[in-house]
DNA sequence: GCTTCAGTTGCAACCATGATGCAAATATAA
DNA sequence: TTATATTTGCATCATGGTTGCAACTGAAGC
């Protein structure tokens, strides 16, 4: 699917901005925060404008937003787009990657009587393949 | 176990400030923010003395820290208080509140190869018990 | 009780994320 | 091409996190 028909089956407008976005996130094979996109990017754009966008898309379930901290945002493809059920992310505490572990659905945790969740949060933190083996050198 | 044999225990000295602030989170019966807290204690403390004296209790594993948003962090007495094991935690979309799940451990999830965690943190997000029964009324 | 000093506090200043109002610019449909 | 609903850029503000530094203070020793 192309990423003009992504935007046009949400009934978005194709600007250069969004476009962008979708694009790098798309090609990265990782989450990535404002900065790692707007340094992937070709035009220059406001602050606002990114984070409109991003909310725009995020609203459309086109990405979806990690918090790994107050200070780390990152941003992934939505599960709509790739398919996937509600998965997991982790945090690698070396190299501050983030990735979706688009194979490792969330457990369904039983919560106390009363209590109904709407959706669960799961964010692993350790270190990944790439930094263990370059610790093991 | 009182304020000050917590505090003693990790050779921290005893502050107004250190000794409000874990006073009022064993009091409540919910995880608190920085303002919840600072509006509970007797003391008008600067918002940095604030800040580093979260991040010593935490550092020595006496509140733990839950990250709901990037505007929204909340602080609970911790496992080596309270003696439980990692667990889960709820946030009630509706009012609001943080509660640790001490009796829901967070499940160990099966990462791909050459992953290794470090720590899982697992939030669920819906409508908690109280909220729940206002709704139906 | 007084002295000493490592540790703590308050202040100023800074960065990142999130958010809104408003005028100018633009995508898209007519 | 024009009209209009959206989007963008700018200014501005809020919250959380962070550091440097001088002033202050808890706790130990005398």
């Amino acid at each position: 699917m192309r990423v003009v028909d992504i935007l046009n089956s949400h009934n978005l407008k194709r600007t250069s901005c969004r476009e962008g976005i979708i694009n790098v996130i798309i090609t990265a094979n990782q989450a990535l925060s404002e900065n790692e996109i707007r340094e992937r990017l070709a035009g220059n754009y406001d602050r606002t404008t990114f984070y409109r966008s991003f909310k725009t898309l995020e609203e459309h379930r086109i990405i979806h937003k990690i918090v790994v901290d107050t200070q780390m945002v990152k941003y992934a493809l939505d599960n709509t787009v790739t398919h996937k059920d509600e998965h997991a992310h982790f945090f690698c505490n070396e190299c501050n990657t983030v990735k979706c572990l688009e194979n490792i659905p969330v457990e369904k945790y039983k919560l106390p009587d009363g209590y109904f969740d709407v959706e669960t949060e799961v964010l692993i933190k350790g270190i990944c393949a790439n930094c263990k083996n370059q610790g093991s050198n």
